[in-house]
DNA sequence: GATGAATGAGTCTTCATTCAT
DNA sequence: AATGAATGAAGACTCATTCAT
């Protein structure tokens, strides 16, 4: 998610502003929002107090901003590679593998996301949400995809699983990220998308139902 | 998940007890944990802002009585519930509909489990997780029985089912409560149930997959 | 103008707000509005910092009450002092007595009133002024009632003369307080309502103006 | 007051000088002395804000700078003027008229020294009153002047009427500044004139007096 | 037990000033 | 000379908690 795309030369304001988003996440993951000081940050980033109220317009924006950086590099990676692809399974696939692996690899920033990030219904509803939509919006899109090419049941409302989807892998970063394993975060990843896709009770047994 | 089972007589501490933890219901449901001040509680709970201390050793530990009287109340009736039926698909219905319906029957409730219980990994692992793990531990014997009974897939894990099942719930009622809809929480159950279920996939094209 | 027609009894907050007050106005008198810090309040009024808030909505409203507080017992006194004249000329020299004299006897609130709390035309035209115009009315009414008497030249308007009368007392405060003289205020005024009612020319040369 | 009696060509230098003073006036008068920022001067200047630092040691410089620039062209002219009169009244007169001239021209600077340059007792003993004794004392010379000659009442200490004259005018300003009027201050003058001069009593009625 | 007035530690933010370029 | 990014000291205010009544 971080890294990577970025262009070859960034501007010297550019490479403090990361340098002091940087400072926030690693912060922020260690202490929480709410224990870390602002004075925290500025000496993580190596800047005086200062200087963050240069880049950024407060505290909370920090963390909206830690929020938008990231999300929107990875949203805009997710459609370019979706992109490419024809099979809305495959189109799956590959999303929650880029979430898994956007987060697995790097577990302050994960904190922030899935913790830090929804503190409140306030920040959620003005924030996380807001962006999250985009996520979802995506998510959707292929669902709905999947069912008009008879590859998705079609008898599931796609809203709903859209929420089922994502508050799966959603849950399956929580929980790794709590648990503190060793496991990679991406290993999950075959295991769910059979269950996603065929369900906890198999074929023969459908008709029970 | 309030009231109802419990005994007939309360004794007056008892009384002034759930009154403060109401009362912090629905100031911490309105305001957020951190906005809301101990004294907006006392006054919501008519008492003054000394008497709090006499109940509860302080905020935080408001907190986590409002998650742990909730929840114990809620995994007793779970338990009683589930005892009497013996089909996991079954067993797994009732508690998904339990839940929903504890929540979805209190909107104020529901917002501190979902939102103000998880606002820091320090929260989250002092407390809610470790009153969470006792429901996914009822949940995961309910999916570890249906795989040996037969009823349910033997080629999944089932942590990660487990992982998944309470994601899905999780994010429906988060999704239900940030959206504040006038839609009752518990209708989207048999849809949830034929997801988890079945799957997106229909069963002719598993050996795509 | 402070103390003396206080009721028998002040509630234990009534006593406390003033022993804040006065602190502030010390505190404001000897290193100015803006250089005093909250803290050298609450000190010299010996009560913690917080306290300051339950009495005052902050340091502006410090600095408001002051006014305000002061202002409303003078302008008492002065209308029941006046009220019992009946030529214009001796009201006015009451009032003037009554004005060096409240100032005269307490420099620092002398200091507050004629400095700190014109700092601004923001802050003058919110409060100071505001609050004077009480002041001015009186003042005008005075010399609009001479008038009609006839003790009061009728060829000058008012408006103008209050002006002049009220900048003429408010001089007189402001340089005694800044020579830091020994001198009472209160000693100047024969000599202040005799320049003021007779002029600076004598009578028989007003021809030639 | 500010420009007109300058030399033919002003330094590079001085012009800039100039620049960020009139500016500093601008910005005092619209936002107040202390809510005014250094780099609200810099930009209504055109300058960057490090520039102001080689033309002014600092905020508090620029707030005298302008007091004592003003000042000493002011002072000039009201001598240069004076001298050429001989009637002490007329002296009067003419003085007066300078001072409303002056500031009824330009109404920031007449907000700046009537009110953010009397801030505290501190910046006024230290600037404001130093600056004005040289007014006050051609004030004085006017009335001592005019005693001698028979020409002012003699049983009044040349002192108190300097101060009653300062304080009329000054209050007249301060007046019209804070009242927003569309009068002009200079129209005033002969009705304040008259009532300085012949006092507010009929001469008929001194007696009793 | 109940009260609620008092406490005082804790922190975000502003902004005059500096100095490397 | 001019710039403007960076500095960091400073302080008003909040609010969880206590304790004398």
């Amino acid at each position: 998610m971080p890294g990577g795309q970025t262009e070859r030369t960034l501007s010297p304001r550019e490479i403090k502003r990361r340098k002091i988003l940087r400072a926030a996440i690693d912060v922020f993951a260690e202490k929480g929002y709410f224990a870390a000081r602002m004075t925290d940050v500025a000496h993580r980033a190596d800047v005086a107090d200062g200087t963050l109220y240069l880049y950024f317009e407060g505290k909370e924006h920090l963390l909206v901003s830690i929020f938008d950086d990231m999300f929107s590099t990875f949203i805009q990676q997710l459609q370019a590679e979706i992109a490419e692809l024809s099979d809305p399974l495959e189109k799956l696939r590959v999303m929650l593998r880029l979430h898994l692996q956007a987060l697995g690899r790097d577990r302050a920033l994960a904190h922030v996301l899935q913790i830090e990030t929804r503190h409140s219904r306030r920040f959620m509803n003005l924030f996380t949400r807001g962006r999250l939509d985009e996520y979802l919006g995506l998510l959707r899109g292929i669902i709905e995809e999947g069912q008009e090419l008879g590859r998705f049941r079609r008898d599931i409302k796609p809203g709903l699983a859209t929420k089922v989807v994502f508050g799966a892998v959603d849950e399956l970063v929580t929980s790794w990220l709590l648990a503190d394993r060793e496991t990679r975060l991406e290993a999950q990843l075959p295991n769910m998308m059979k269950l996603l896709s065929q369900g906890l009770v198999p074929c023969e047994m459908h008709d029970v139902e």
